[in-house]
DNA sequence: GAGATATTACGACGTCCGTCGAACGATCCG
DNA sequence: CGGATCGTTCGACGGACGTCGTAATATCTC
């Protein structure tokens, strides 16, 4: 599992990893925290928000780990507009790569 | 393992799990660790091995902790036979409890 | 430039996880 | 019974993970 830091930012040094970088045990071990589960809920429906605006109960430090770990899975994207960090879910790239797994995700969070 | 087992084998006493102990986290989590993953691959179609018919390069204990992963999360069923201990997925459970989610992880996981 | 705001980076700390070898328990077979 | 086979349990070890507070960076505003 433990994976030295090397690449840059989006790319992993994933051993089974496809074309476009995602592994489905890293995408799976991303969504395996409930709070990252939360976050990904949150940006289910295609919006575009900032880091900020998520109000789960932890330090902001801590936040920005999960958001992180998102990103390094592939399953977020970071954009910086201004001082701003706007995040939003891969969905097309998610689909491509693993068809139904968000949907079948996301379908069982909200119970 | 962390939590001490007073539940009776398949229920688990996870904060945030359905009527029949299935947990997404717990799930996910159980199914973001390669040789778990190549585990569940290896019963998709719905066969009952025996623990020892798995050639994963590992020794037997840890082998037996992965299995415990499984069905703690409620991913397998395990049943005595004599000296073996058949292994099953439980497919019905989880398709009722996250519907799509193992096809999903199936066919991202044979790419 | 000074100050405020948004977010990341850096250590640090405790816990959980994957791994192993060795010991144990249960079962089958001679 | 004695040995072989199948699998679990136990204790240990190193590394990864989630969490935090604080410091640093970048941007906007005055």
């Amino acid at each position: 599992m433990g994976a030295l830091q090397v690449l840059s930012a989006e790319q992993e040094a994933d051993p089974d990893a496809g074309p476009d970088g995602l592994s489905l045990a890293l995408v799976l071990g991303a969504l395996s925290d409930p709070i990252r589960l939360a976050i990904v809920s949150e940006l289910a429906d295609g919006s575009e928000r900032s880091c900020g605006s998520f109000d789960l109960g932890i330090a902001k430090s801590t936040r920005s780990h999960h958001f992180n770990v998102l990103v390094e899975a592939g399953i977020l994207t970071r954009r910086v507009e201004g001082r701003i960090r706007k995040l939003k879910l891969r969905r097309d790239a998610l689909e491509a790569r693993f068809p139904g797994l968000l949907d079948a995700v996301l379908g069982g969070s909200r119970r």
